[in-house]
DNA sequence: CTTAATTAGTTAGGATGCTGTACGAACAAT
DNA sequence: ATTGTTCGTACAGCATCCTAACTAATTAAG
């Protein structure tokens, strides 16, 4: 229930087509298959409008008819519209430190294709990054048109700071890359056509992913929480991504709500990465020396170990684990204070201790939150290294969920 | 820039009529007055359309003709087409401990009615309460009536928490209100037929009315603070008012930002609201025993005469200004790391003291919030007492702004 | 002062999309 | 086999918007 009516846009005859046929998908996302009398009804559009729209948009190898359904009640059964899952999909990539994982989603909402690349970004040569990547990419476009699937767009999830509207990376900190004309440099790298590509931020993407899920159950009020080095949150207001003003909300990592004598690498003290960053958990659950410790040692590794002695229940570490929901709990009040969202979902390294981190936040947050009888559910996400990648793909789709008729009909 | 594709409801011919003629009025509110032809040009639909559309505005008494344009370009001059501000009205009142308020603005932004009217809300018995502001609502209904102004909606801001489906106030903590059907209850009072009822929070219904006002400077992303005893947010986003799961967002009063030692009325430690509410700056202001701290001292004066004093210069009451505009830049760092607005507009004592607050909190926030080029403007609000009220019509009015058509053309 | 050029707004005709009604198809119940 | 119900489609009708042509009002130029 959005205020403020933003500006809907022109109406006329071809955008109401659209829009309809951008209702039918969109409700067949969120419900499932179902007869044509049954989307007529639930939609409100007539028989026989559905009944045309649909038929477009088989056409478009958007949606196709399935099994009947006998459903054992009085009367003919219907046959089952549901969405295609072969006809359209989007592509996800997300840019790391050390890897580049891609992802290919059908508007049906199956993953069909999915790799994760070790790639030395950090020191690599820009152009060899681009080329690599965008050659991968390539690869991908080519064997999903080969298995007669389009590709509606890509989005792409850089390690750092975005410029919209030139779709440039601004600074990446982690990479040391400035002002990179991502979408462009990539647009070059592709042969024609070339799908829309965009530029969105990890924690954003991964929300939009985890919302296409809450999706189902009603739930249109979340907030993503990236749990690594950094920490950040992408928030689903109403059904939509919120971006703020230049892009930048959901910049949690460094609120204020550690103790001064934390100093972060942004110059500052007290930021909440401090205390709930991977660091601050290495840093707190293994004593100096011991080879969690160790830079040189694979993080997937440490991580793996520290698991192991979690379950085996190791004291220091079941410490330490407590010790970061603790301070998890204190900025997941603040969200739920000033977004009332109706889930959180934890990703990264905080889902990965999942069970050891959610039970002890979400009781402190209870304690710390405004009750208003509201409470938020957290929820561990269960997208792992994948979660940027496949909101990237989700993204890319919104388009033809939007405006069906991007797709053109002879395909 | 809305991703997530909520759900934009059925399109039909009908519809299609309503929402360009929507597109038109919300088109002149945010660009003012202009010919026919620019809003063609501008909007996007054909001049016949366009032609039309105001044809059928102008019979329901929304827009009107004004001057002719006489720009000194060549050809024809155009008719300015701009909104009428005598067909229609929202009305908006806000319920506080001490006053009830009441606003009734035209499509065209123009207060036409405001009045404040001292009601002992808190120690009345809660029938008489209604039946007052009921009988002064009814009366300024007819007195709009009697100059050819429908009532298009009426907003009610109750101090205390929403039941947006029920349309009761569940708990009002200052009256000692549970479970008042208000909506009913005004609905029951007033003669038929009964314009649309509805409730909302005083900081969202402040944060929508600056809204309107930035909206015309492209600013779509704000956030609205309540400075009172109690301290609330109200948030723009994307040009929508973001309500939260619940209805519960902006609820930041509460947000763990001060030292543990000091208590709040909610039963925990360390909240806001306890270094930067109004409690806070009367009592660092004032030593014990100042008539700053009399209780039995209306609240107005006291803000008067610390006016006063700080406009002096008087060292105490500077510092403790400054002391508040500190740890207010704390909570509004929080708010622009995790919504990133583009404007923070400060309303309530916030604003009455605003250039002894702002500055301060100003440079206190950039150092803190994350900098990514860009700062957000704070802001005093200029809207007084009378923003929750000036904000529930224009909420009233936004149904209208939707669908001109639920005006009747015979008025 | 007259004519050309330019822009505003209106009217007529055409195209497009949605709706209501009617009808055949497919099934359950009797 | 008949009846009643529901599904899906066909067709006529209607509403809307768009294009194109036209009139109206003004400036610029001869």
């Amino acid at each position: 229930m959005a205020a403020g009516t933003p500006g809907a846009g022109r109406v006329a005859q071809a955008e109401m087509r659209s829009a309809n046929m951008g209702l039918l998908l969109r409700h067949l996302r969120a419900h499932g298959g179902r007869s044509r009398a049954r989307l007529a009804q639930e939609t409100g559009l007539s028989k026989a409008t559905t009944s045309s729209l649909v038929t477009d948009l088989a056409q478009r190898g958007l949606v196709r008819e399935g099994a009947l359904e006998r459903g054992g009640a009085v009367g003919r059964p219907g046959t089952t519209v549901a969405l295609d899952g072969s006809g359209v999909a989007g592509i996800g990539i997300e840019l790391a430190v050390d890897y580049a994982s891609f992802t290919a989603v059908t508007l049906a909402g199956t993953v069909v294709r999915e790799q994760v690349s070790p790639l030395d970004v950090a020191h690599l040569p820009l152009a060899e990054v681009l080329d690599r990547t965008a050659t991968q990419l390539q690869r991908m476009i080519h064997s999903l048109a080969e298995s007669g699937t389009r590709v509606a767009g890509i989005t792409v999830s850089p390690p750092g700071i975005i410029d919209y509207a030139s779709g440039s990376l601004r600074f990446a900190p982690n990479l040391g890359w400035r002002d990179v004309a991502l979408v462009r440099e990539y647009a070059t790298r592709l042969s024609e056509p070339t799908p829309p590509i965009r530029l969105e931020n990890d924690a954003k993407l991964a929300a939009l992913a985890e919302s296409v899920r809450f999706a189902r159950e009603g739930v249109s009020d979340l907030v993503y929480l990236t749990g690594d080095v950094g920490v950040g949150a992408g928030i689903i207001a109403d059904g939509a991504l919120m971006r703020g003003w230049a892009g930048f909300s959901g910049e949690v990592g460094h609120l204020h709500l550690a103790p001064d004598d934390r100093p972060c690498n942004c110059g500052r003290t007290g930021c909440w990465e401090t205390v709930v960053g991977l660091n601050a958990l290495l840093e707190s659950a293994a004593p100096a020396g011991d080879s969690l410790r160790d830079p040189g040692r694979p993080i997937e590794d440490r991580l793996y170990e520290l698991r192991r002695r979690a379950d085996a229940g190791d004291a220091p570490t079941l410490a330490a684990l407590t010790a970061i929901a603790e301070h998890l709990a204190e900025g997941l009040a603040v969200l739920v204070d000033v977004l009332n969202p109706k889930a959180i979902v934890l990703g990264g390294y905080f889902a990965w201790f999942g069970a050891f981190i959610i039970p002890v936040a979400e009781t402190r947050l209870q304690a710390r939150a405004l009750d208003a009888g509201n409470h938020a559910r957290v929820v561990a996400s269960e997208l792992g290294l994948m979660a940027a990648a496949r909101g990237g793909a989700f993204l890319a789709l919104e388009d033809v969920f939007a405006d069906p008729t991007l797709v053109p009909a002879g395909a």
